[in-house]
DNA sequence: CTGAAAGCGCTTACAG
DNA sequence: CTGAAAGCGCTTACAG
């Protein structure tokens, strides 16, 4: 048994009110009895109770994060933006990993519940509204990182898809590109639908028109992508530049462009999205939209606490990513 | 407030006592009771408190882990793995981030003390002694995870940092390489000492001798591991191959061999270790020892539940990692 | 089978 | 200032 508030009382003669109120600094303890007191507990090795304190205060002080993985640097930077608040602000982050299933996700989000979490993080879920009835019930909010879900049930933070898409788009067109394709994801995510609108956005404002043909679909994959990119690469006329939905795409398109002799970027401009780590590896570097993972997990969190504090600023925050220029993007050029 | 058992027992004009039994599954009660029960439960969107269960039954079914900082890939699939297998055995892992501070990571601990989890999990920690008083006291298990204390309290696990470094440099000797040098982390770290030896063991194995001045000694990270490469490059007779301690410091030697004009692999063969995802992206792709990172996390976790059960099987388990040969390794050539 | 009782380790009105 | 009391939401001997 862990030495209780009770044992302390004990040894210093006195109730074990007094005890809670001088270890909690207490402005009813004189200062010299808080002392002794806390004296007393440091000498015996006490530990204080969060289980204990939490059922009478019934804040646990603990924050509950679903991601899909960490194992994905995406999430492991969002992740850690997240623990860095929680903790400046004194609270714990619980984690659980939903591996894409959405049972596991609800099991998860329910261990959540049971476990009286002060409020919930979900990353890139497609089914936030599934559990949404039982934390309305337990009362603990919830904010959704780049979910996929179009409702305005809880609160939720993401990049803004339209104006990255929009600035990969733009970045093209003003290097004289006017023949550009679009390989998306055809999960028909509200993630492509944005991109593909920031996209849409930029042509109609340039005057750029898009053939039909050139928009194609794989599942955000580089198998999938593969393919898409073979079936737009394979025209006679194909694009001098293509947008795709994120950077693993634009990977599989680079892959295709190799094996078809198209030299890029002289030939092909390639942008993808996301700016996972290799994007700057990969030879040749990817020009792509940045998403700022850390900071969301930062703003997410902030969110979060604010809401505890009941001065939520607004229920549905969008961050901006920013355009970076490597060498897949060139300017188009006369041949 | 959220529904308690006292409410469901009020609706089902029963006792609490017969609600909490009802709800477990006691063989006490007839099945028809239990169903009507938690029927009744489920209704009123009865969500147990696990708070209030673990302050009677002192489990928190709860695992504390600390890593420096969960962006860096390696800690990312390492809790990866401590989750899969947390989760499959009822567990939550409440996650905190050191960032390699010994205070903060004091702080942490300690909260996770207070929470009382039922067991603790620290990769790659040196401060893990200053907290081992409390943990005795609360009793709470702590599992280390390729840690660099050397001593026996605790439970830990980690790489075969010998037989990694010994598999490596063994390979180097069979290209037929006979002038091998060593490229180190001079902050005295246990695995540095033990991958050296690992190479010595190799290179007595294979009576190759070891010129004092082929011994350099970096910080593990970029730039000090090339000031230490340049040392050992810029000789008039310099090694044929090298073994560094980390892929980091490998990358830091190739960029200066790189600087020097000297031809990987033809002219130098280079190892690494940990194989981090562009050891393998890398030009030259990186030969090195990949250290199972999330194979360690499961591991780990196993141990410490392993631990609960009263069957802890070993003390310190370590795992063999495995010579992962790509490009930057070659037969030593004629020249 | 079922309920009343005690207790887990705290916090906090309520009296004094 | 300080203590006795109640209560947070459960579990589990102990009686019946």
């Amino acid at each position: 048994m862990p030495v209780s508030i009770k044992d302390i009382a004990r040894l210093a003669g006195v109730s074990h009110s007094t005890v809670s109120r001088a270890l909690r600094d207490s402005p009813l303890i004189p200062a010299a009895t808080a002392q002794r007191i806390q004296q007393i507990a440091r000498e015996s090795g006490y530990t204080a109770s969060a289980v204990a304190r939490s059922l009478v205060t019934r804040k646990t002080q603990a924050i509950g994060v679903v991601v899909t993985s960490i194992a994905d640097p995406f999430n492991g930077d969002l992740v850690d933006g997240i623990e860095e608040v929680a903790n400046q602000h004194g609270y714990s982050v619980i984690l659980a990993t939903s591996q894409a299933d959405p049972e596991r996700e609800m099991a998860v989000v329910r261990s959540f519940g049971e476990r009286r979490v002060d409020g919930i993080l979900v990353a890139s879920s497609r089914v936030g509204s599934l559990y949404l009835p039982m934390l309305e019930e337990l009362k603990i909010p919830i904010v959704l990182v780049n979910n996929q879900h179009r409702s305005d049930f809880a609160y939720s933070i993401a990049v803004d898809n339209v104006h990255g898409a929009y600035q990969a788009a733009r970045h093209l067109i003003e290097l004289g590109h006017r023949r550009i394709g679009y390989l998306g994801d055809r999960l028909g995510l509200h993630s492509d639908e944005d991109r593909f609108a920031g996209f849409g956005k930029a042509l109609a404002e340039f005057k750029v028109s898009l053939p039909k043909e050139f928009v194609v679909y794989g599942d955000g994959k580089l198998e999938g992508a593969s393919i898409a990119a073979r079936d737009l690469l394979h025209r006679s006329k194909r694009p001098t530049a293509v947008l795709c939905y994120n950077d693993i795409s634009a990977f599989g398109l680079l892959k295709v462009a190799e094996e078809c002799g198209i030299m890029i970027p002289e030939s092909l401009s390639v942008t993808g999205f996301d700016d996972i780590t290799f994007a700057a590896l990969a030879r040749p570097a990817l020009t792509t939209v940045r998403q700022p993972r850390r900071e969301m997990g930062r703003k997410a969190a902030e969110l979060l606490i604010a809401i505890f504090n009941g001065s939520p600023e607004e229920k549905a925050l969008v961050i901006r990513g920013e355009l970076i220029v490597r060498e897949s993007t060139a300017p188009l050029s006369a041949s």
